[in-house]
DNA sequence: ATTATACGACACCTTTTAGTGTCCAGTCAA
DNA sequence: TTGACTGGACACTAAAAGGTGTCGTATAAT
């Protein structure tokens, strides 16, 4: 192992480990969920004020926060001592497209009971 | 009467051990969201050939299915040796849900950056 | 009656996930 | 200057996730 591992993975620009996680994947966890609607309320918010609302030490919160950047679903700047976080719901945009691809199943099933109900 | 289940939203279920998985978790991995897709377009269809749109074995899509029944996503009957497995959308209501509450998010974003934009 | 198909139930393996604790470096406050 | 916050970077671990192969048993086909 070498002391600084550079890894891209596929020819990605910038320095930092921009490794793209599946938001799918991202709003799957429930601590992560929460620190979304924390971020959602609490507008920008530095890592140990977040942490302070889970029982979970401040490096699993950390991980979980490094997670929803991957996803960009946060962003984060350093503010003196402090990083501090911001929620950016864009990406939640391919959850609500694909969504809706079966809402229309949904109605159609709707429809479907309805119809076999009026019999 | 149908023959398989039917679910209503929080009340109680027939038989079987109903593990109750979380639909997030569900809905995270791509080889589920792909049988989702299938079941949407296919209407009801067995196992094996579910099993022939991927390259993993049967056992691997069984367990998949196993999890989109515990999150109540997919329902399954037996005719004669196969099983067969249709979607049940429903669930998928919990998500979009969810996204309702940041949707405003996003839109006071984006009023936001065009009020910027216009200065 | 025999053989092929479909699948549940296991046992098993590897990788990922979600957490921990420790150490070190900036930054702020006294 | 000293000392307390804040948090990044590791190293480590237990458990869960996502696969595999095999065996046994209904069911269907020949």
């Amino acid at each position: 192992m070498t002391p600084f591992s550079v890894r891209f993975k596929g020819g990605r620009d910038l320095n930092s480990t921009d490794q793209k996680r599946d938001v799918f994947v991202a709003i799957a966890d429930p601590t992560r969920r929460k620190l979304i609607r924390l971020l959602a309320e609490g507008e920008e918010l530095p890592l140990h004020e977040l942490t302070n609302q889970f029982q979970m030490g401040r490096t699993a919160v950390s991980k979980h926060l490094t997670i929803l950047k991957e996803a960009e679903l946060v962003t984060n700047r350093k503010i003196g001592r402090e990083t501090r976080f911001r929620l950016n719901p864009a990406p939640l945009q391919e959850i609500k497209d694909w969504l809706a691809f079966y809402e229309k199943f949904w109605n159609e099933r709707a429809i479907l009971l309805k119809n076999i109900l009026e019999e």
